[in-house]
DNA sequence: GTTATTATATTAACATACTAATATAAAAAA
DNA sequence: TTTTTTATATTAGTATGTTAATATAATAAC
């Protein structure tokens, strides 16, 4: 129940910040699903009145990680099976669209370059065994591909829907974490594109995506009590 | 700038009721993009404090409907032909992954003729010229599909995204609406599910979206100064 | 002991009041 | 006349207080 605070996130307002800090510690599930989240309590640890912590609780409700149960309280949300299972199923075939679109365009050769620097950069951190920059280097890698393609917004969706996936992935991290196939998927994926190769790419996409596939259950097993 | 206001509206909190009101007046466009929300009017004419009208507007702005200023004002926002395209992209391709699900699932009987259902009266409501019913329908034919899938998640999801393109669609509505393709459109989709025809169905779906981006095209040039 | 009733505490939703930031208009300086 | 400065109005963000609904605990009835 103790919150990390990071005081030195970028917020333009306090219901922001109060957004940031709890989207953060649920993600990271320092809060555990099913556990009760004061108003009262947290508005007291952030230092902030209670108006900003409901905004915050709105927000957190839309990305259904909490649960809001009018005059009775709030909670922090169970992970939904079957909410990852379409999460995911938009993800892979997302991820399938913007690849075709990235084997059939003149994908510039400076972006080509930045894929390929964010995998060196990944085979180093798994040596280090960085897992949390690792993390974020996975997400950079697909927003780069998706951004080139010019499907910016479409990426950020994704990204609201794959706050369920990311629950578990973080959960993974701590425990088992396939990394290499997952760096090794990254450059076929960066050599599909170069070739103009869209069955390769093809594959690996649905490879990686199975992956994921693979920790859900596993995880599902391992902290069941986190699921509904 | 008169709100269309449906006291009727089965919401459970002041500030979903304000949002609902709020929502369907900027899709219907009787809100126009660029015009200013003003707190204080909104919460007299709804009959309810600034509080709820203010947590309405965070919402919106959230579903990309409005942009907050601070300290400076509310304004509906224009239609991002940018994000249109690329809400587009999302659907046409999450359209295309479920239909091939529904191709290659054993498809209800009665889902299907629910979906028949539909077309029958969609014919009839296209000889009334009851439009705004037509577009109802139209959504509910493909959310049964969605929902018969298992994909009501990503249903909700890409209704979300689709904010963009249904302004537009309104707009078509008031001034040319190519109702009979549509319909023959679902009706050819129904058979495809029938005869498990994927390529048949891949095609159609194909076509539809087309048919949306040709009224896109159509709508950015009569109502410019709608777009940004 | 078990069920029904009442009382209490807690809570989200809402209302109202205040503050600081921004834009616009008015006034002053060039 | 044009530019700069100052004053005013408006507004989002925030704080605090109130209300009504819900759950839990305590009591009463069976």
């Amino acid at each position: 129940m103790n919150l990390s605070i990071d005081t030195n996130i970028d917020s333009r307002t306090m219901k922001d910040y109060v957004y940031q800090v709890l989207k953060r510690n649920i993600m990271e599930l320092r809060l555990k699903p099913g556990s009760p989240l004061k108003k009262e309590k947290i508005s007291r640890q952030l230092q902030v009145s209670v108006t900003p912590v409901r905004e915050a609780f709105a927000k957190l409700a839309e990305d259904d990680l909490v649960d809001i149960l009018p005059q009775n309280g709030t909670f922090v949300s169970h992970i939904n099976i079957d909410k990852i299972i379409q999460a995911q199923f938009m993800r892979e075939n997302m991820e399938l669209a913007v690849i075709k679109l990235a084997c059939e365009m003149d994908f510039p050769k400076d972006r080509l370059f930045k894929l390929q620097t964010i995998v060196k950069m990944q085979e180093i951190l798994a040596e280090e065994e960085n897992l949390i920059q690792l993390f974020e280097l996975d997400n950079q890698f697909h927003r780069i591909v998706f951004e080139t393609c010019n499907k910016k917004y479409v990426w950020e969706i994704l990204q609201q829907v794959s706050t369920h996936i990311d629950r578990i992935r973080v959960l993974s991290l701590t425990t088992y974490f396939n990394r290499k196939e997952i760096i090794a998927d990254h450059q076929k994926i960066i050599d599909a594109i170069k070739d103009k190769n869209l069955e390769l790419a093809e594959r690996v996409v649905k490879e990686h995506t199975n992956r994921i596939k693979y920790d859900i259950e596993k995880m599902k097993e391992k902290y069941s009590d986190y699921f509904d």
